[in-house]
DNA sequence: ATTTAAAGCAACCAGGAGGTTGCATAATGT
DNA sequence: ACATTATGCAACCTCCTGGTTGCTTTAAAT
């Protein structure tokens, strides 16, 4: 049985992901430059303060980080949480993997 | 820059992944056994009809299939969104690497 | 034939998500 | 100094989500 008891749980991390408009701003900042809000919104089709909402729920999963600069925020694209969820899917894969080698080796007996 | 333009929304995708009692129920059918409603339903703390929802949630994400046998409906694991979000994810991550060695290089000249 | 078990369907409800407007505050630019 | 720009904060609105209860239908078991 796949046990996933001592990982922490991934579900808020996919929910933060589960946003076209947050998948797009991470897009944006996983080239490497960091952006500030305005800077974020200008081609967004939503309202800065919408767009500001959508960072928070990136920072608080960890997917980006915000430092003040003046009087702007500079969010940045933080990597970590990206390895564990494909570490978490590697997991589901490789259950579902080895569930068809045993079927497998099943049948073929 | 990371163009996705051509690749279909991975977002429902992720939200439909981002509910810890979907996850759970995932979980359990990557071990490649199938099960019934009832059978889901059977540890869970909420109740029949809620299993149900998250079901149809799954299923319309392309992460489960469910057949009707006799009065029960058998559902299934389906491997191949996850593949599909893996490759979202990669191509987020070697954008990133990508500007990391950019920097790399210019930083050393 | 009757009872029991599995599932479908609909109505309903509370809370959260995603969005807005409006206003305040604090740096910057001129 | 004054005007402008970037952001923060709060209130509000609508719709969706995750859950419930209750009832019906259908297959299986006795």
């Amino acid at each position: 049985m796949l046990n996933d008891s001592h990982l922490p749980d991934p579900a808020p991390l996919f929910a933060a992901l589960g946003d076209r408009t947050r998948l797009s701003l991470l897009t944006k900042l996983s080239d490497g430059q960091t952006r500030s809000i305005a800077g974020l919104s200008s081609d967004a089709q939503i309202t800065r303060q919408a767009v500001t909402k959508h960072l928070k729920v990136l920072e608080d999963a960890g997917l980006v980080i915000s430092t003040k600069v003046g009087r702007e925020s500079h969010f940045a694209f933080r990597p970590e949480p990206i390895k564990d969820i494909r570490a978490y899917l590697d997991g589901v894969s490789r259950q579902w993997d080895d569930a068809l080698e045993r079927l497998r080796v099943f049948v073929e007996r």
